[in-house]
DNA sequence: CCAGGGCGTCCGACGATACCGGACAGGGGC
DNA sequence: GCCCCTGTCCGGTATCGTCGGACGCCCTGG
């Protein structure tokens, strides 16, 4: 989790970078790369054409952006994950019977990883896609996450990737989170006011198995449609119920 | 599109080649990789600390995997493409109106890209991903998109990746491949008869813009359900339909 | 309990090669 | 037509990726 190591094979991490730079500017021409990594031309060149011989980078006329090789890849890495299959179409499901957004979230070298998501009928555009990372305290799930992981692994992920501030409800102070997360298993479900996205609520619930968290899944929508009776009991009960379906299914599984 | 060019850093092309070999065996350990790429065991593991330094692979004691970090690039390449963003809920619709899988796919590189798909609620499991490549012309879509291609580029994508057999009924003559294309535009929709999958039938359409293809959308699902009046018009029409909507939509955006 | 073989991991030296300065070609706009 | 700013190409040198070999661990079977 640490960045201070330096890594065996420089020229992977200089593409790496590349396209990391790609997915800050969207697309961009090699002269742009060039001094947004402040690396001399040539450099960037030589990796493009790399990445693009491999089809990871796309070329239209001097304008790259990234391929959808990574989604083969990344898409690959998912179809293999036991809760994907498992959670996918209850996800579906909830996502028809309240109407808004349910996602799928598992977590990855202390990061939250966003890993599918079913757009409800009422639902609007969200900032997140397959794969999307966010700091696990920022999000309901997430906070479900941690609150089923060993103390001194929340440490560590609050370590190494801090408790940035977001909105003005995010959570920031480290004893502040640790009474949340007990409350949240007490009471099974963690709820999100606006900690990550101005006027965005949601409510999640970990998957877990042998008392281990395998991820956790949520409902999200505007402020205005999560609250009152609906954002108290009715959403936490689909949620609940959702989160043990998949729980008895991966059982069998 | 040729291979015959040295890639100019080596070092990525041997990480890309790790990865591709996790995708094959889905975990391996670093002797596993080694013996599969005929490459010293500790050049392996070199590359794949990198990799898992850069969270592209994860590290199960020992145990590597593809890490969803490619998923995330990949996630947000989709993302940014405008074809996607009009498309998605129009074959979310598709797939609820017709009961069965709804896809969308584009080309890149002379290879069918699937990018989207939505499960029906009479759905199969189906051995797609997001990011899935196929030959195109073994597919509806693929065909749809090849017949609105200028017809040296159509040849030039068999050239570059050939005519495999799939299934028996897979294209594998030229001349045939061209006959059905002629009559694809005529129709302006495609069909595939099992030539991917067997037992599997897909009906596509291409998706255009000023007479250039962009992708193309289709139904797919078992034989049993896909024939007869279904088939012939139903589906088809469906289909039509939403790549209309699709068309027209990306016009305004 | 110990020997053996398999694993992942580490180290260091050599030589291939990634990096980069600089030169070139093409195209769009004053 | 000129200029500037693209993307592209080339070749030398110092770097760093490669690979043989050794280490320590765990599991297995004797």
């Amino acid at each position: 989790m640490s960045k201070s190591t330096p890594i065996p094979v420089k020229a992977v991490g200089v593409s790496f970078e590349v396209v990391s730079a790609l997915q800050q500017l969207g697309v961009a021409g090699v002269g742009e790369l060039a001094t947004h990594l402040e690396t001399p031309k040539s450099t960037i060149h030589d990796h493009l054409r790399t990445l693009e011989e491999l089809e990871l980078v796309v070329n239209d006329n001097g304008r790259y952006r990234i391929g959808t090789k990574f989604l083969e890849f990344g898409g690959y890495a998912r179809q293999r994950m036991k809760i994907y299959e498992v959670a996918r179409p209850e996800i579906v499901k909830l996502a028809e019977r309240t109407g808004e957004h349910a996602n799928l979230m598992i977590e990855e070298h202390g990061q939250g990883v966003f890993l599918f998501k079913s757009e409800g009928t009422d639902a609007v555009q969200l900032d997140t896609y397959n794969g999307y990372r966010v700091p696990l305290q920022t999000t309901a799930m997430g906070k479900a996450i941690l609150a089923h992981l060993p103390e001194e692994r929340v440490r560590a992920v609050l370590d190494c990737h801090g408790m940035p501030q977001i909105t003005d409800t995010t959570i920031t102070s480290e004893t502040e989170l640790f009474e949340e997360l007990e409350q949240i298993r007490k009471q099974g479900y963690a709820r999100d006011r606006e900690e990550r996205v101005r006027g965005m609520r949601c409510v999640g619930a970990p998957v877990l198995k042998d008392g281990t968290v395998l991820g956790a899944i949520s409902v999200s929508g505007p402020k205005s449609r999560m609250q009152g009776q609906r954002f108290d009991t009715e959403i936490p009960n689909h949620v609940l119920r959702t989160a043990n379906v998949i729980e008895v299914n991966m059982a069998y599984a």
